[in-house]
DNA sequence: GGGATTTGGTCTAGATTTGGTCCGATCGAC
DNA sequence: GTCGATCGGACCAAATCTAGACCAAATCCC
């Protein structure tokens, strides 16, 4: 487990040597590897001295590192345990995200997300919207249409001419593409549906192109509203 | 590595072995190939001079050239530490995201945040955010502030329990750790704004752990526009 | 119940480590 | 010789680490 070796100091001369800040990352490796799980207590802080070969003082403050980022908490008369809930952000995150746990995201992201396109979007980029449109607009099955509007919602986000917008909502988009959303896709996307969620995609562009971000945001929280009930909708004939 | 031999110094009268120059150039390769991480504490000044056959001054010297191109900084009675950003996939969008467009984006996704953390937080959440507000609270210089503050807002998108959120605010908050907004906290944060932060940072858990969505919600839009003045101040200051 | 033990919280005094600074000496190159 | 780089010290101040003590809360054990 801690195969801290006094001996490494007098090793290579490129050996980090440091006390607090070592005895935190191991630690905190410790815990991320699993050695010690959620709720576990660590050893005393006597004991971890002892093992470290440093003072009570200095895996105090090792400690007081890994409470500060929450990892830890300590109690009085108790000991010190781990708070970690590993294993959520591990694996794939587009398996461990429900369809409507996906559309509370994007309730989030999408409304500034328009926002932001509206004011922002150059020529250019409403061209490549407009362009978009067109694509998913001329879709007819769901296959086409999904695609056409993972692209569509992807300009959308290059509109905003914000990097950090567009990196997060590519990896959302991601998530939409392999989420369970797909399986159910069939259920909720007829013809009536997709010309629906259009006339809403439309709205939006032309929202857009005019600048105008108040109707913009309002056409997108519609189009969310529609994707939700929709979904609530084929989650009950699952039932 | 360092291949550094002794024995070569005697051999040829020229020995350009041991000069500042090369000296920064092995230290900053073994940096770049990850020898040592980032945050990681180089081996003191004295420990590096033995190993490289220098004098504690030349060591300086290169030392002194890294520390001019931001690749370590050194800290008295503590030591010399790596700041070098591994060109990591969020590096580059760390890079690319300037502090207007990060508040841009957290300004879409904090409140709907905020807003699914009120409704699904369990007691235990709620634990986890009450420990977090103790400690940003009693934070008091910008360093352990940001730290606290971070953490904050982690286990804020934990309380949403939504692996997405978590996920992607997780990405958002590493850019705000490594965007140029640390650059300019020491000109924000002064005690009067971390106290008035935290004021906001309590309401806000208040009003979470009170199930109150929409007081919530208003919390931290206030708090999102007092970071977004205060961002446009240190702006104007900087002109 | 009650005392003993364990455990984290706090404090202190002193030793150690570490970067910051200064000085004079040495050596090679121009 | 002069200049620049290096060397080998010495000393300083800040940060850290150590070692020990005592406390209060929690727990254990009889």
């Amino acid at each position: 487990m801690f195969d801290h070796d006094p001996e490494n100091a007098t090793e290579r001369p490129p050996m980090p040597t440091a006390s607090a800040a070592r005895i935190a990352a191991d630690l905190r490796a410790a815990i991320e590897q699993g050695v010690y799980a959620d709720q576990d207590r660590l050893p005393p802080e006597r004991q971890l001295a002892d093992h470290f070969g440093a003072s009570r003082g200095t895996v105090r403050e090792a400690l007081r590192r890994l409470e500060d980022t929450n990892m830890v908490v300590r109690k009085v008369g108790s000991g010190t345990f781990v708070r970690y809930r590993a294993g959520e952000l591990e694996g794939d995150i587009a398996k461990a995200t429900s369809p409507i746990e996906l559309i509370d995201v994007r309730f989030g992201i999408e409304p500034q997300m328009v926002r932001l396109a509206t004011v922002n979007a150059n020529g250019h980029d409403i061209e490549n919207l407009d362009h978009a449109l067109q694509r998913v607009c001329a879709a007819r099955d769901p296959e086409t249409f999904t695609d056409a509007d993972e692209a569509f919602h992807l300009a959308l986000a290059d509109c905003t001419r914000n990097p950090l917008m567009k990196c997060l909502y590519s990896q959302l988009n991601e998530v939409r593409g392999h989420s369970q959303w797909s399986k159910m896709k069939d259920k909720i996307l007829d013809a009536a549906r997709i010309s629906e969620y259009n006339r809403q995609h439309r709205k939006l562009f032309d929202a857009i192109a005019a600048r105008d971000s108040n109707a913009a945001v309002e056409h997108i929280v519609r189009h969310l509203k529609t994707a939700k009930d929709h979904l609530l909708g084929a989650t009950e004939e699952l039932l």
